[in-house]
DNA sequence: TCAATTGGTCTCCATTAGAGACCATAGGAT
DNA sequence: ATCCTATGGTCTCTAATGGAGACCAATTGA
């Protein structure tokens, strides 16, 4: 793997891979993007994103919390209250992670219209 | 959403999120890394990615290809030769990811060591 | 004559995701 | 007194998705 002019040996490389794996899927990113604005108790993520089982959700969380994006606060009270907030590298994955997502926002129409493109091409 | 001080309406966001989700599954991002490199032919991918399946492999790059991000020529000898390349736009996605590859590697071992932390915290 | 090569597709099985029931417990409403 | 709601999950059952690999057509080289 090439990053710029640097050659990346093959485990890095897959370290690499993994994590941006991790937050590749699903609910991560939109997870992060939430807590970005401020930190949210289970139930409210929950309810911001709608679409998200609650399974998918607990891994997910689970999963960004093992990498160390975010951390969760338990407060056993009843009914259990839990809080779950970016962590500093939580913080500092939003800046490429911002630029990512500007690169896309900017460039969103370009690739709407490669995709009817594509599809005006190939569905006869 | 926001990005940096704008806010973003719903359903840019959910585009964003979708390329993002597509950009961020399983083998994306390794093929166009690997594409960076130079044109490849569909058995060459295939070598040099060795754990994809076929169907993957295929399906992956109708993706990319559908999204602009790469483009597929077929030169209809026999055997059949097919060449994948990066498209202008596949080449620009690169500088954003670089980014964010970047940051995976400068940060990877706070990431390994958050892992440990929570691995050995969570087994008894 | 036989094997190898290529870019897939297709089938069959394994893994993963999603929907939603369920739980324990307290406080508030009726 | 009795119900209802709220919380943060886990568990089960089903639907969708992913992977392994057989198969194909046709030509060239051994």
């Amino acid at each position: 793997m090439r990053l710029g002019n640097v050659d990346v040996p093959r485990d890095t490389c897959q370290l690499v891979g993994n994590i941006l794996g991790h937050l590749g899927d699903k609910w991560s990113v939109l997870i992060i993007v939430l807590l970005r604005e401020r930190p949210m108790r289970y139930s409210e993520l929950e309810r911001q994103i709608e679409t998200v089982s609650k399974k998918m959700l607990t891994t997910t969380l689970r999963h960004l919390e093992r990498d160390g994006f975010i951390s969760r606060a338990v407060t056993p009270t009843i009914p259990p209250r839990v809080d779950y907030q970016l962590s500093e590298l939580g913080r500092e994955v939003m800046e490429p992670l911002d630029v990512l997502a500007r690169w896309a926002l900017r460039n969103s129409d370009r690739i709407v219209e490669a995709r009817s493109r594509y599809d005006s091409d190939h569905e006869p």
